[in-house]
DNA sequence: CTGAAAGCGCTTACAG
DNA sequence: CTGAAAGCGCTTACAG
């Protein structure tokens, strides 16, 4: 029965004292930063650390401090919807990175299907996870309903509508980044401004087409109101029937740069020149903004720092403080689209 | 100090027990299923668990048990490179629904960057996974080599190829699929059979290529191949390279469906007609070989069966089976680029 | 500054 | 069939 420090298990902290000729207590006290460790003991642990190749078992510490040291990004949104939606990505890499900076873990649960959704409750119940940061570009908020009935530290990305169960929120100002943009566009000369709207059921959908009324005043006109999906495809459809509707039109406020470049496309195919003949605009800047000629005119959302502030957030909200909600300007990005 | 059942905590065992007025010992085994429990107990317990709304503590019982009971997929790609890859949506949700069915969950870990690397590598050392699936397009296999040191059961998907870390894995037959489709063409009395093959990095690739030169035996033309990379741009320029290089070829096999797609656009784009004058496979069977016209003839991938035979193989590998390696046969589906 | 001890919430031989 | 007890690997008052 020598120390072997490596017989096939894991080393845990016993083996670290061992080597290092201290009470597992001061291993404990060294490596997480406590003071009251002289220096010797300190790099006896430390050197013992390394021999051993020790990491503390996240189980066991999670038990005795009553923390996961982790949290969840929940999508609430069919996987195959996401791909090819770059804002979801950039939102999560963001995430996964200042999440990283606070030594917490971010792990992805599905929660797109009824089936996903149960079991991603249930693993969250199961106390694995610190909190849930929820992201969906769509209004079903009865995860969020069962997650706040859980007593499970929630964000969620975007602006809820009354009615949506109160909690905490991060997004960007929907309505004011509407505002800019047609503002933008009247700028420009633009007289006849159709809109390709977000889908009905889209999280701030509705806030963007009332910055695009409210900024249009005594010149708005319902008509020249569209929806789409915040596809490409669904932006090409849109834009051909506001062509086919209202030929008059001299630009379009796309509800997102995806939909903005499916509308320049068939804009162009139907023979116009973007932007002599018809000014588009669009909101994001992802890399669907600069896959065009030209390049699409749009409201900058500051992803990466939505991310930053939804973990912050959460964090503050995992460690007792009261929720809170909060809303980033966005900002307008000029290219050759307008 | 009332019994409590909801006081801001969460009930453990022990509010159980005592709601069902049996020892906690005794919980435990009408929860996990164990023979020798009365009926009384049994239901006593599961009415207490009901009204108390108990789930086990997972971080007790991975620690009793030492074993987490989730599984990593460690995405070893950029995020962004995923986006409008159908194959990973597919795979992802295949093995987080068979995992689902073993009660154990899965979690998503990046491993793109370097930086991803180290962290999803340090975040399974901490013991909060009991076993990783490495999913990568591209053969940069160092965190196999750190995974396989660490003595972490992980399972690969994708053919490793020699001088890659030996381990589990779980592949479609690319040899033999590119043979089936090789002959495929022929069949159709195809005689200058073009190759836009996976991008030289590209994991089970150089299979592909070496099944289309066997299928053409003493036909095969090295010049005949120029390498995309896996995108619909890229399956558009190989074809234009391969069209300006060589007007007379009748026949492509493009490295998946994605290349199929663009490559069928390039050729109509130069007013070929397809698949009279150029008849074009592709490889995978996803949403893109039905987003042409024609739909693409193409090598159908078992992606479900991958995903299960998967979590399969890694689990028994967790209980201590040996590794093991695991080829599927692909599917030739005739459709009409052909 | 440091060690011994208790306890986080489970499961499972061990007695009965 | 069931309860009491030990122990999984940590952290942190509590004495010293």
């Amino acid at each position: 029965m020598t120390t072997s420090p490596t017989n096939g298990r894991r080393p845990t902290i016993d083996d670290v004292a061992r080597a290092a000729g201290v009470s597992k207590g001061t291993v404990s006290r060294a490596l997480n930063g406590h003071r009251w460790v002289s220096p010797d003991a300190q790099r006896a642990v430390e050197a013992a650390v390394k021999q051993t190749g020790y990491r503390a078992n996240a189980l066991a510490r999670g038990l005795k401090l009553q923390r996961a040291g982790s949290v969840a990004f929940l999508l609430g949104e069919d996987l195959d919807h996401m791909f090819g939606d770059p804002n979801f990505a950039t939102l999560m890499r963001g995430a996964s990175d200042s999440l990283a900076e606070m030594s917490m873990s971010m792990v992805l649960l599905l929660a797109g299907s009824a089936d996903e959704q149960a079991r991603a409750l249930d693993f969250i119940g199961t106390g694995t996870i610190d909190g849930v940061m929820f992201v969906s570009w769509h209004h079903d908020m009865s995860v969020l309903t069962d997650l706040n009935r859980a007593g499970i530290p929630t964000i969620f990305c975007g602006t809820p509508r009354a009615g949506d169960p109160m909690t905490s929120f991060v997004t960007a100002d929907d309505l004011d980044g509407a505002i800019q943009m047609v503002e933008h566009l009247l700028s420009r000369g633009r007289k006849r401004i159709g809109m390709i709207a977000p889908p009905k059921d889209a999280v701030g959908g509705s806030l963007r087409v009332e910055g695009y009324l409210r900024a249009l005043g005594d010149l708005a006109d319902e008509s020249l109101i569209v929806y789409g999906d915040y596809t490409r495809e669904g932006g090409r459809a849109g834009m051909l029937k506001l062509l086919a509707q209202h030929p008059d039109i001299d630009a379009v406020f796309a509800a997102n740069d995806l939909t903005a470049a499916g509308a320049i496309e068939a804009a162009q195919a139907e023979g116009k020149v973007v932007p002599d003949d018809i000014s588009i605009g669009g909101f994001d800047d992802n890399s669907a903004a600069t896959s065009t000629v030209p390049a699409i005119t749009t409201m900058r959302q500051p992803f990466i720092r939505l991310a930053k502030e939804m973990t912050r957030l959460l964090i503050d909200q995992i460690n007792g403080e009261p929720p809170a909600q909060l809303t980033l300007r966005t900002e307008l990005v000029v290219r050759d689209s307008t």
